[in-house]
DNA sequence: GCTGGTATTTATCAAACGATAAATACAGGG
DNA sequence: CCCTGTATTTATCGTTTGATAAATACCAGC
């Protein structure tokens, strides 16, 4: 992996083209020319081609790479932890996940991929509902004293309402590493000052949405 | 405009270019061909470079043209306008504001954007953070019986959380016409909800926020 | 209905770009 | 130290793509 050596084995090599590519893909975008991307490496274009089929191939690996190696099972564990008090499940899931959110690569390369290729995010966006928006809901729904119900119980305006919250998130990473402002505050601040308006924001409103239908 | 007659006056002629970059560009990002464009449109590739002196200075316009012409400067006004009550400001304001932004050419360009010309980009958010952001924020103060302020003496911490409720209105915009989810609720309830659900928790946090400091 | 101005098309260039085949040079095993 | 396997480079092809120049055809005004 040093900048010495010439050759080196097929795993390093595709490993480090790999590395390059995600970094590389998420400054120029998917039309990023190979022969640049082989200069950014330090080899000449065609060994690309010894490594992956075609450009759309090591583009569909840098997908893979990124969503798939990031997300953390046990998260979803967390949230259902009834042991725990949901204000501080939110707290430590959120604490977490927006710091894998909160990187240049992960949001770039996102963004990107939903203008090219929705079937790969629509399949990401909806683990993110079936695996965190719709849990929280009930776990809302419990937590505020209501009677406990399915997934497919909740009603449209509180999902909308939790996803709202949690595009919070995703826009501050955009901001950030998509328009290069600058944010106000740190992850930690801007994790707890969220949750616990949200909470006790949706204290009021998810009673009276569920109550009133 | 109408699809019979072959020779249009330019004027005519390059605002029907332009209407058609909007949606082409939106669909198939900035590296769409303008041959293809030129299909869309109906005539030949080269017309466009009679109106156009090259593809970039035609992606300036689009530019121009979705964002320049969408805002509204009596939004300025209609927050800052302390006879009507903030929650009746707020409500009115965004389901204008949310309607601009639930539009499939606006979010995708304006994402488009972000990833090739983030100067432009970071105009507009500038402009969102002074004429909407930091004025909520003050206006949030006053509401709450807290001193006035300037922006200047804002804390970071409560105009992350405001920057953070804006983004709502964006995120629910990105899942629909950029990863083309379902959304849950219409724009209507889904304004109606966040903006209570906000305000009710910032009414508990921007207190403590801006007491602590 | 002819004619002149110009909107539009046809033909074409040059550079950019993904991809392939043949040549080369590095490194480990004997 | 040489030799063999293969990692890597050099040379190159065929398209694609933005852009230009010359030819054409539409339409208004006399």
């Amino acid at each position: 992996m040093s900048t010495s050596r010439k050759r080196l084995s097929p795993a390093d090599r595709e490993k480090q083209i790999l590395t390059e590519a995600i970094r590389f893909f998420a400054d120029q975008g998917f039309d990023g020319q190979t022969r640049q991307l082989a200069d950014r490496i330090g080899i000449t274009q065609p060994l690309l081609y010894r490594y992956f089929a075609s450009k759309e191939q090591l583009i569909e690996r840098v997908y893979q790479e990124v969503y798939v190696g990031r997300w953390k099972p046990e998260w979803e564990e967390l949230l259902r932890d009834r042991d725990i008090p949901l204000e501080e499940r939110l707290l430590a899931f959120y604490q977490q996940y927006a710091r894998v959110v909160d990187n240049r690569e992960w949001i770039r390369i996102l963004i990107l991929a939903g203008m090219k290729k929705e079937e790969l995010t629509r399949r990401y966006l909806s683990l993110i509902r079936t695996k965190l928006i719709l849990p929280i809901c009930v776990e809302l729904r419990v937590s505020l004293g209501l009677p406990e119900v399915g997934a497919e119980d909740l009603t449209p305006p509180e999902i909308e309402l939790v996803w709202a919250f949690h595009g919070t998130f995703f826009y501050r990473s955009v901001r950030r590493w998509v328009y290069e402002m600058p944010v106000e505050a740190d992850i930690d601040t801007m994790v707890k000052e969220s949750v616990t308006t949200f909470l006790t924001g949706a204290s009021t409103t998810i009673p009276r949405i569920v109550g009133g239908a």
